[in-house]
Order: structure tokens, then sequence, then C-alpha cells
DNA sequence: TATACTGAAATTGGATGCAATATACCATCG
DNA sequence: CGATGGTATATTGCATCCAATTTCAGTATA
């Protein structure tokens, strides 16, 4: 809205995300820019806008020389994602419950039926791609942007870490939980509403094994009473 | 954190932020890259950098082929502003309230102590910066790098609304409503602490006139029934 | 006098090229 | 056989360059 971007570089972006929602990128996966440029046909020069701007709102994570990998959040950045989410996504909800139209109504039940057709149908890349763009239609109902930009940074994340961090085999997000939000907004009942929202998301944070690993590779090295070895050998 | 900037692209970022909340850089002043890049001593290739990822998160405003502006929040956006801060904030020092240790509590105290010598001096721009940074601060507090970046966006976009928007001389934010909530939250009473934010918050708002204007020019061409007469001549 | 044209200067968008750095591979040595 | 060092390749970071577009000044015209 405020900005005008090349539509190259907006399709660059939308792809990456989309890649992402769907699981086809996995977290840390290397995006060389001349290759990206091939696929895109576009030049490096596009390319490495688009990065940046996902950088900026750390779906990609850059590092100087290094280029861009799809992040690969910590479990403490994880948490960190999860709790602005508790600050942000319960008030949404708040909010549509008070100021939903029937159209909006519609939307966000047509958003269940394509989740359930997708649940049902067992294709599961899009039904992960859909539980995650729920929350987004919610942010969009507000017609507020800022809630938009920051719910599809945040989604993005919590998508990735689920990859990294989910407990066995589970499911995108449980079954009825959407509804039961939905619900509880078109009944206009935004404390309900909000708290059903809270209890989703702590459900999704519980999936995750967020705990810290107690040890690392280096404390192994302490652990045994062995210095590291690497001892720089004069240089100069 | 996660990206490694150039350090130069950090610096034109921050130096004109700082300029944005010591109400040095107006909304709308444009934003020429060639003239930033002498400033910086640097290239136009970086100053661009600096400029996209500020258009990113809505500081800057950029309209293809016309570069880069400082942004000119509209009324509605400026609604819009608020309206997350007013979910994140009193969530934040809600937070705080619970886990402040001792040197977090000192920092407040510093940052109150500071605001003061600035407003009994008459120091307005630094008051004005402070004042601004005391939410980014509370933001910090949480060492929740969404949370800081969101408020940094936020703090930098609410500004240039006053700028835009405030009623007649105001005080950037009213003498001792920091200090209350601070005092709340180094209480540890997080209800009073998000009670008092949302307090501060609507006050801000209220120093501002975010009502529509209920014409513009083009309404009045069309009210008084004449058409543009740019009519497009033949061009080929 | 005010408005519409015209050409020049300024500015931006994007591509390309080069130097710096990291990565990968391979030979050498213990 | 594994580790180490060195070279070649690949990739990034950045500056510069060119085309496209806009803006501005001046001129002509009604």
């Amino acid at each position: 809205m405020l900005t005008t971007d090349s539509a190259a570089d907006a399709a660059i972006r939308h792809r990456i995300l989309q890649a992402i929602f769907e699981r086809r990128l996995p977290p840390g996966e290397k995006l060389t820019e001349e290759r990206l440029a091939e696929l895109f046909s576009v030049s490096r020069t596009i390319v490495r806008h688009a990065l940046v701007r996902l950088a900026q709102d750390g779906i990609v994570a850059q590092r100087r020389n290094h280029g861009a990998t799809v992040a690969a959040p910590t479990r403490s950045e994880t948490r960190q994602f999860l709790a602005v989410r508790r600050m942000v996504e319960p008030a949404i909800v708040t909010q549509l419950a008070g100021m939903l139209n029937a159209q909006d109504a519609s939307r966000l039940r047509d958003h269940l039926a394509a989740e359930n057709a997708a649940r049902k149908s067992g294709d599961r890349p899009t039904l992960v791609r859909l539980t995650g763009e729920f929350h987004l239609l919610l942010a969009e109902l507000t017609q507020n942007n800022v809630l938009v930009r920051l719910l599809t940074e945040l989604q993005a994340l919590t998508c990735l870490a689920i990859l990294l961090y989910a407990r066995g085999e589970h499911e995108a997000c449980p079954p009825d939980e959407h509804s039961q939000i939905v619900a509880a907004i078109i009944a206009g009942e935004g404390k309900q509403a909000a708290a059903l929202m809270l209890k989703h998301l702590d459900h999704v944070e519980a999936e995750m094994d967020l705990s810290e690993p107690a040890a690392r590779s280096v404390d192994l090295a302490e652990a045994l009473g062995i210095r590291p070895r690497k001892i720089r050998t004069a240089k100069g």
C-alpha cells in the first residue's frame, strides 16, 4: 500500500513464503542468489532485494559473506514468536467479535470448509498451508496492515519452528479448534474467542519441544575434561 | 541478531530513525539517494538497501520512480498503529511486572531521571526522543526481539503522526504517566501497569485529531461538477 | 496573465562487472 | 588411514554504468 514494489520482487517473496508454508523449503535451506535469479528469470539485483526484505522480517537469515538461508529459529526465538502471538491474536479475535459483518463471516466459514476438505482428502501440504493461513485471515479481517504483516511473519516463523521442534508426527493444528474460535467470533463472544485462541496457541506450543537442550558439543568436551585440541598455531 | 548487516547500512537507518525521533525529519521529506550517499560517504547501492529496509517497515514510503520520502501516515493508518500498540504494550508491562530484576529497574529509573532532566532544562528535542524511547526500553526489557522491532517501527510512525495531526502545542507525553507506569511495574502490579499504559495510549491518541477530513480536493472537483480538464491529447 | 507545450536536467530502476571472501576439492604428510 | 594445507571454484558484496521516467525551467500561445 505504502510502497510500490517491483512486481518480480513481490512475486519472489510470495513464492518463497508459500514454499515455506507448504513445508517444501525446510529451515536452513541455502538460497543461492544466482540460482534463484535463473529460476525466476530475473537478475541477481531483484533477487537480492527480495532476500533483503525477507531477511528484514526474519524469514531468511543473512550472514555476511555467507548469503541467505531459510531461517532456522532457535528454541528461544520460537518462544518469543509465540509470546507475541499470545499478546496479539486473542486481541484480534476480541476485536473481530465486535465488528464482523456477514461477508467476513462467510470468508471464515469458507476457509473452515476448505480446511476440512483438505483434511478429508488427505492433502497434507494444502492442509498445513490452510491452517496457517487461518491466522492470517483473521488478521486481514481487522483491516489492519500492521497486523497482517506481523502475523504473516510470525506464522511463517512458527511454521519453520514446528518443522524443527515438533514432537513426533503432529497434526498441523488440532482439528476443531479453529472452528470453535470462529463460532465464538460470529456469536460475538469476544472473551470466549480470546480464551479459545489462547488455548489454541498453548496447544501449538505444547506440540513442540522448546526446552533448551542441556548440552552442546562444546559442553561435551568440557564434560569429558578434554580441552578442544584445535590450538591455533602461530600465524604470522 | 539473525542478520549481519553492512555496518554502513545499519548506521544510515539508525541515523534516519534518530532524526525522525528528534523531529528533524518531517513526514513527507524527500530522501534523495545520491544526496544521502554523499552525506554518508557511501555508494547509492548502500543507501538503496537502507531505504528498502526502512520502507519494509513503513518508516519511509517508496513510490515507483518517485523515490523515497519519510512516511506520512494517514489518519486511518495512525489509528491502526495505535490499535496494535494497545494490544501489545499493556501486555508488555504486564509481563515485565512479573519478571523485572534490580538492574532492569535501575534502567527504568535512570530513564525517568533523564526525561525529567530534559524536561527541566527545556531541551525539547531530547525530551521528545526520550519519551519515545521509553516505550522502546520497555520492549527491550522483555528481551523479545520481535517486540523491539515492532515497537521501534510503531514508535517512529506514531512520532510522525503526531507531527501531522497534533492538536495545537502538546507536550510529547503527559509528564508523570511514564513514572506511574514504572512504579506499577516495579511494584509488581501487572494489572495496574497495563491499565495505566492503556490510559497513556488513549491520551496519546486523544492529543491528535484523527477524524477523517470530510472532503478532499478530488471531491471538490466532483462536487462542483467540473471534470478535470487535463484531457490527454493524442500521443502517437 | 494564465495555461499548455518542449526540451534539459535530475533521479530512479535495474544490469553488469570486479574484488573479496567462503567453500569444496585434492594432494600431501604424519 | 585420517588430518592438514593449498589451490580452484563458487558465491557474495559492492560500485559503477545505462536506460527509463519524472521534474523543472523556459517558451510559446490563447
